[in-house]
DNA sequence: ATCGTCGCTGTAATCGATTCCACGGCTCTG
DNA sequence: CAGAGCCGTGGAATCGATTACAGCGACGAT
């Protein structure tokens, strides 16, 4: 592949000019310039960027690294990031976490060897040593969706709490009184603010949260499937479920129509995460949505900050319920909430 | 960020020393391994990969194009390439088309920039210039999915013409004449191979694919509905609708809805892709499934061989049918097909 | 005692860009 | 007409690694 010397001395220069033609420096005669345009165009020639990255100390490249890609809350995140970060002239590079710590501590790790510029995360577990010591590594770093407890770094997420208020006042209104949550992963923050603001909005209405009714999740459908089949093996099953997230709600789903029941004559169902697939489920899921497109530019936009030298401030957004059939009514307008 | 000349300096020893410690080079006294590998423990050394790269002319790293990300698919398929990579000592940086040509153009620019050492594409649209120049360019290249006619280039895809025979003769088996599809972008060798497919297996059972019949899709939502709708319009409908991926899929079964039609009394309908959420729509699709942990196992593996300098044949695998109860009739089992 | 060999190490070139500095030639000014 | 200033340009240092090559002791063989 061509290089730099390539173009100078085919266009009779010095590499010097070549590059201030290319970075469109002031100071280039309009011939040199013609006759390095035209070397250019001739050789096919591509500026190789990994010399330019170690040159400049910069890849214009942002890590985003998120907890699992197969839940398409995070797929579609991700494609509001990259969209984002390319109109700012980042490229972005991803990696899937899966859950697991120790993936992430990989994909953190990988990022950081390739001197990307910022680093975007929503962190599968809270207590990996890697990612809070990545935030001391001078590497500008924001949280998207979950955040570390105690690393001061800028987050962007969404709160659910009005939501989840808004949720069980409805389930509350339907005459529903034993509500069961799947959490998530307790290392997460999401997995524990979830369950916390169900517990408080089911005590505002005098309701109470037994620990039979606290699944343990990991956001993955298998655990959803399984937490699901221990509520329902219960004396006292519960009358609806909430799922922390649209995955394990799939799970509970699975685990609901393997015992013969349906949704929502048997028992309801709703979920964290609004996703379109949920709209064509039997019956449709009542969730809760997130504002992934703006959580995604949001989070971008914090990051590029960082990086440029001005200092964010975190993002909190506001989630909403999108009630549909799946708890016992259905939404007085179905076309409202496609 | 410290660099090999820190450690060097902290082990007394030269930056020559400190390198071949870190490359596992043979004739290095233990003593000096001692103290190299101490010193990068105090100064939480990391190799800057940019520099490596530049000098050793590799990034261990693949490109992967693919056309739409939210599509779970794609999705999956970028999870299990990501997974065999992470596997052979590769990184994945995912570009994502969005089915938009000069997108993928300017994913493929940006990867062939950053010096990747491979790419795997699955082309959003065959007469791009770029993509089939990039194959000149010396570039390692397999595409994956879909191809490019006239490049020489290896491609790991699934044959799905079994499968749509099969689909067609179970549609036949329960009495379905007027069969319509839903196609993809003819610039796709998918759209394409998949109407031809159908058109042959509806000529076996002496039926015809008129015009009318065939919708043209962009394998996104948007497309199918559209389609549908206009398919719904028509004085003699079809009694079944194929689409040729699970998005437009998707979109069918809205303007299905819309109409206040039900699945599959009224119509039928079935999908190329199976994904998780066909088994829970209502009512569950039935559906063609691809090996996509095999086809980006496979797509891998080939692009490997040819980075280091092996030469991989291209691989076919087949497509299954997956049946459900969209077109008419409840699978007999139904927990088979889970 | 001398020479070759072997093991270990350091010096320096190199990858492909960016950028500081100096220099030659020109114009402008006093 | 001399000196200052400016413009366009090239030479060379630099980023952080890898690696060819040479040097240097020690040791064994002759």
């Amino acid at each position: 592949m061509a290089s730099i010397k390539d173009v100078a001395a085919e266009a009779g220069v010095s590499v010097a000019t070549v590059s201030r033609v290319l970075n469109s420096h002031p100071s280039v005669s309009p011939d040199a310039q013609r006759r390095v345009l035209a070397a250019v165009d001739v050789l096919g020639y591509r500026p190789n960027a990994v010399a330019r990255s170690l040159r400049t100390d910069q890849t214009r490249t942002l890590g985003l690294v998120i907890s699992d890609v197969l839940n398409p809350y995070f797929t579609e995140l991700a494609r509001f990031v990259e969209e984002e970060a390319r109109a700012l002239g980042y490229s972005v590079i991803i990696g899937n976490a899966d859950e697991q710590p120790d993936l992430q501590e990989h994909h953190v790790r990988t990022l950081l060897d390739r001197r990307i510029d910022g680093l975007l995360v929503s962190p599968a577990d809270g207590s990996s040593p890697l990612t809070p010591g990545a935030a001391g590594s001078g590497t500008p770093m924001v949280f998207v969706d979950r955040c570390i407890q105690g690393v001061d770094v800028p987050v962007v997420r969404a709160d659910g709490r009005d939501a989840i208020r808004d949720l069980v006042a409805h389930l509350h209104r339907l005459g529903h009184r034993r509500l069961a949550i799947i959490a998530g992963p307790a290392a997460t923050t999401t997995g524990n603010e979830r369950v916390e603001a169900f517990r408080e909005a089911l005590r505002e209405h005098g309701l109470a949260l037994p620990d039979a009714y606290i699944g343990q999740g990991d956001f993955q459908t298998d655990s959803g499937r399984r937490a699901t089949e221990r509520f329902l093996a219960l004396p006292e099953p519960p009358e609806v479920v909430f799922a922390a997230d649209n995955l394990m709600a799939l799970g509970a789903l699975d685990a609901i129509r393997a015992r013969g029941l349906r949704v929502p004559q048997d028992i309801g169902l709703a979920a964290f995460d609004d996703i379109p697939w949920f709209l064509h489920t039997d019956p449709p899921i009542t969730a809760i949505a997130q504002p992934t497109g703006e959580l995604g530019r949001a989070a971008v936009r914090a990051l590029v900050d960082l990086i440029e030298g001005r200092s964010p401030q975190s993002v909190t957004l506001p989630a909403r319920l999108v009630v549909r059939s799946s708890c016992g009514e259905r939404a007085s307008n179905p076309r409202s909430n496609l």
